[in-house]
DNA sequence: GTCTATAGATGGATAGAC
DNA sequence: GTCTATCCATCTATAGAC
């Protein structure tokens, strides 16, 4: 014990380094991936933007495609277990009959909150939007439970609307679930240079509003 | 001259395989493109599905980033004039000013009825939306005209909604070209299980309709 | 214009020393 | 667990024969 009072214990400090390591890589690929497309980033670029060994990346993940697997399954998880969340509290606040618009809040408001430009999660939302084109096999395959947390939603917008064909109620779903993936950085850049940068995305819910007044719009019709 | 009256002359027999290897090249390129991502094809594969030779490729594009680019050219050049012609007749039915209805038929009819299962342009729509997320950099540097045509769909519609302060109307217009770029493959077969087998995008005019509909409601609200 | 052969570059993965 | 060196596969692009 050569250290005893200003380093921990060898085995506590590996420890904190593997951690720290893979935190490093996690978030320095789900950042790559997110700006640069999943294709185009190399094991060598997340390695380096880390500042981490280039060896690391198979030893805590196993490959590229399972340290993408992993981002993905945290990112997807979490963002579903939000959105069920505010349903759940939007039927508790509606005698278990939730609104459109309720229902439409809570589907849109948590990638919108999470795309906030001083928000932790801002760059998974970009992740996201991305593995829905560009993922790979395991991933569209595990896209097939986002459809089971999608139920919910389903059903709560058929109950909401019980004279609308059910058929109708998914495309317009399809068509709300349309408007938060085209929430990309490029596209909005793209419509900062058509509205002469009349349209900031800075201000978060005054989006959200304006995205459940035009679904909500839409469902009413 | 061995067989003039069954074989063309040589010059021409070598002009008609040149233009028959460049659009088997074009034809197999935008197909696995469309289908499999940009990163996911490699030359030899195009020229494997195409039955040409491997160089070809260089010998009639120059590189494999510029058999996308034409590729990309040619489709948005069409699809873009194809939607300026109909929002020029709907601007000639309405004396000038179309209403909101007729703009949105103009801006959704053309990317959904090449979707149409026996359309030729059908894998085309694939190949443009995938262009939206995973162009090169040439590509995202092209769609900046993309941004010029739709500046008259823009137009358009302030003029249609004058009460409507013009940063909604790009918004709205936003929301609008999103329902339109999740009209992957992929995101209709999802719809396809979540409904239970109830959406059928088979019917395109029906869909077409529903879209119009919706985005329609979008903009009077 | 076509085709083969190959140059030249890149990237994922891993062995083996520490 | 970390790190270097390296293997091996793959890909684009091109030279040069036909």
């Amino acid at each position: 014990m050569t250290h005893p009072l200003t380093m921990p214990a060898p085995e506590a400090e590996v420890v904190q380094r593997d951690a720290a390591t893979k935190a490093l890589v996690l978030a320095a690929a789900e950042r790559l991936f997110a700006l640069e497309g999943f294709q185009n980033v190399s094991v060598r670029d997340i390695t380096a933007a880390a500042k981490v060994n280039l060896a690391s990346v198979n030893y805590h993940f196993g490959s590229k495609d399972a340290l993408l697997f992993e981002i993905f399954r945290r990112r997807t998880a979490e963002l579903n277990r939000e959105r069920a969340r505010m349903l759940h509290e939007a039927a508790n606040r509606h005698d278990g009959k939730p609104t459109v618009r309720a229902i439409l809040g809570a589907l849109f408001a948590p990638p919108l909150r999470w795309s906030a430009k001083d928000h932790a999660r801002r760059i998974s939302v970009q992740f996201i939007i991305r593995a829905r084109s560009e993922g790979t096999a395991a991933m569209r395959e595990a896209l097939s439970t986002d459809v089971s947390h999608l139920r919910r939603f389903a059903d709560a917008l058929i109950a909401a609307r019980p004279n609308l064909p059910a058929e109708e109620v998914y495309w317009r779903l399809h068509f709300s679930l349309g408007m938060i993936h085209n929430n990309r950085f490029a596209e909005f850049d793209r419509l900062h240079v058509l509205s002469g940068g009349a349209t900031r995305e800075s201000d978060i819910e005054a989006l959200l509003e304006r995205m459940v007044d035009f679904a909500e719009a839409g469902f009413l019709a």
